[in-house]
DNA sequence: AAGCTCATACGACTTTAGTCTGATAGACCA
DNA sequence: TGGTCTATCAGACTAAAGTCGTATGAGCTT
């Protein structure tokens, strides 16, 4: 029995995704998410074989929600699923370390070839732009090492920092001294080999793929 | 005798909308700039009737450049010329006051009626994205109004902030005392609402359309 | 010409950011 | 059991950020 973990938060696409995969799949455990804290919850609780990841997920941050799973259960497969074909966004995906790419325009036959694939290990980008990302932005992908070597705590600064908060706030909101969250600024900034809190909050932003219009 | 300024770092294309434009218009004036400081100073030295403005140029940063030109030449129509059609860019880009939006992929008989158009005052979006955008971003144009109200010094001040640098790095960039640089950055604040450099960076950085990859 | 507005410029001052040292405690691993 | 890593915090310090008051000059109005 494999279990498959579908995040996303579109409900009605998660339905049809796994109408797709229960047609093509007969030993297949679908398990559903909806935000990127339920994603996390139902990993911890159940051993995912795989995980279907939607990019633009409340809380998920974008890349930065990938990278944030990655590091805590790195030995999950994770497949990105995002409505763009975008090869630049593939790649970078695919860079930061993700097992494949399902654009959401992707046929059910693609689909399952797709899961097919990743679950035997090996990593999968859809037809039309295998030819175009033979190379994966280096700097990118170092930038997405750094950001992941970040632990729990630094990243959540991290987070309250792209939000233009004082080191004060983010104690209040962390319900910790103002003094730790200095202790952490200076460790985010030693393993992203910066000075200061505004190239901090730049590189932060590189991870999101679409600026927070709000 | 009309002139007409095409702003594009991409000589080829200039050329191809030069020969496009001369064989549709008679009475036409080309004028050509290869980055933002060059169009600035053609700008000053010529009577410009209509500015083809492309986003991507050296030293334009996006948005940015076109807000840039508006403040300082508020009179002159400008048409943004992108490689992209993505309707969210467009409605950004008339939404912060373009006279029109021409898609590069655009034919030689829609160019001379963009032209046209917009030389006759009227605004010009392509055929199959009118619709689309019919609603501006308000969030977006507001932004953009409270950064075009910055004064020139500002505005370099906030370029730089945007580039992770500290105020005495400004301040010796731009040959003024940090004391000055500080004054500006408040100012900054004031016109913006936000009251620290990492909101600012933030906004900034939401009117770059690409993230600084490199 | 006097009066107004505003951008630019700076110094003095207060607050926040960031570093360093050092300390305690829990988690995990060999 | 000892070693490494992380999280937490204090205190003291340096540097940078941000505020306030003020001065000068350019441009515009009446």
């Amino acid at each position: 029995m494999i279990n498959l973990l579908i995040a996303d938060d579109h409900p009605l696409y998660r339905d049809a995704l796994k109408g797709a995969l229960s047609m093509a799949f007969s030993d297949l455990n679908i398990l559903e998410s909806g935000s990127l804290n339920e994603t996390v919850k139902v990993l911890h609780e159940h051993d995912v074989d795989l995980l279907l990841l939607d990019l633009h997920m409340p809380g998920s941050n974008d890349l930065f929600g990938l990278l944030h799973i990655q590091k805590t259960f790195p030995d999950i497969p994770i497949a990105v699923v995002s409505g763009t074909e975008d090869a630049s966004l593939i790649s970078k995906v695919v860079g930061v370390g993700a097992m494949g790419f399902i654009p959401k325009t992707a046929s059910a036959q693609n689909i399952s070839d797709a899961v097919n694939a990743m679950l035997a290990g090996d990593v999968w980008v859809p037809e039309n732009v295998r030819q175009q990302i033979e190379h994966i932005d280096e700097h990118f992908s170092e930038l997405a090492e750094n950001v992941a070597s970040l632990t729990p705590a630094q990243y959540k600064v991290l987070c309250y920092m792209r939000d233009g908060l004082l080191n004060k706030q983010i104690g209040y909101n962390l319900e910790i001294a103002e003094a730790t969250v200095k202790a952490h600024v200076t460790a985010i900034f030693r393993k992203l080999g910066i000075n200061n809190r505004t190239q901090a909050v730049l590189i932060a932003n590189e991870l999101q793929l679409e600026p927070p219009t709000k």
